[in-house]
DNA sequence: CTTTTGCATGCAATATTTTGCATACGTTCC
DNA sequence: GGAACGTATGCAAAATATTGCATGCAAAAG
């Protein structure tokens, strides 16, 4: 019962992905809060509560060091840089471990789906709609990495091509994802005028 | 403390893929977990020790309830089926609360792409193989099931139809995923034979 | 006959993520 | 001059998911 916030296992994602923001820049929670919004947050998401637990785990672990920032009026900032062990473990981690499960692609809104209802479908459709836009407003933001940072793909030092390629890997499944949902909004409205006209199958158990 | 396995809150996607298993059919938990395997959970996968779980939580509730089948030899399971309660309380899920945070792949694999460097690139380039070849086994029994299901899906009863766009949706995934694992292999193999060339510049920080 | 595989269920512990709450200071808006 | 917003950090509890273990019977494989 001693201890009780350090995990003993070290196989954690998030973990290597405040690590991997950390490769670059000092950064503090806040800014790692906010920047998962903006890069790897595209894969991996996490709210400031869990970054700053983890940030104290890795701390304890020694594979990061705070340094305070003290700012005039504003409050202090802790600040976080990767330690030589910290490196170290992450490029272990690289190496180890592909857990591989990617085959699923766990969004509720399937299962919704699977529900599909007259009940249901003017609302399905327009949550689509939603998740349309949504996708369309993102990969509006990734055109924009793209064209400003990796314009030129062959030219990039090694790591930076693996970043490009976590970024074309989004770029395209987000294209993918406004296809999917354009062919599903149009089934969806071929439904809903089928069963106005009274002429769709309803459901028969 | 007390009750402590029945959580208060109904938000939890696993619970309702369950049930909508249990639209159509009655079933085990250990008929859940294989099921798991092959529709809906290509979207929600689930251990079967969490199955069992939410099994029980949903008996607690009455939204199943359990009849005890005998077989012969075999040992005894216990088939589930939706309540009156359960099928409503369905209904009322999806038509509530829509969380939409679907903007995240959540592949540990990105993060790290993001660390690729000239001792992970052969790694990382044999892992994405074997990730190709899994979605491409993946990708097979999607068709087998688009053809031997959903042939013809204007002719569907509405539930099915939104089955089949999941399904969609998992194959038009699928394809892309294949298409994006080619271009990255393809760069990763460029960078290979640059840095066996010496031509490649190496990560300048 | 003995091991493996498949059917069938489950507990306990640990790990991970989310939700709700709380604080405190400074600037900007109204 | 007070409300709202942005910076900045964090605890506690609940919900969700994974891992490791355990059991027991039957059929099939060797």
């Amino acid at each position: 019962m001693a201890g009780l916030d350090i995990p003993r296992y070290a196989c954690m994602a998030l973990r290597y992905a405040i690590m991997t923001a950390l490769l670059e820049d000092e950064l503090s929670g806040y800014d790692l809060a906010r920047s998962f919004d903006q890069s790897l947050g595209f894969f991996w998401r996490a709210s400031h509560q869990q970054i700053y637990r983890e940030l104290r785990g890795l701390s304890e672990r020694r594979w990061i060091v705070r340094r305070v920032d003290r700012q005039r009026g504003r409050p202090e900032r802790n600040l976080y840089s990767l330690t030589r062990d910290g490196r170290q473990a992450l490029e272990r981690w690289v190496l180890e471990a592909d857990r591989m499960r990617l085959q699923e692609t766990r969004d509720e809104f399937y299962i919704k789906l699977y529900n599909l209802s007259a009940d249901s479908i003017d609302y399905l459709a327009e949550r689509l709609s939603a998740r349309r836009a949504a996708m369309m407003e993102r990969l509006y933001l990734y055109e924009r990495i793209r064209r400003r940072h990796y314009k030129d793909h062959e030219t990039l030092p090694l790591r930076r091509r693996g970043v490009y390629l976590a970024l074309l890997g989004g770029i395209m499944q987000g294209e993918q994802y406004l296809a999917w949902c354009d062919e599903a909004l149009a089934l969806l409205a071929a439904s809903t005028e089928e069963l106005a006209r009274g002429a769709a199958k309803e459901d028969a158990g």
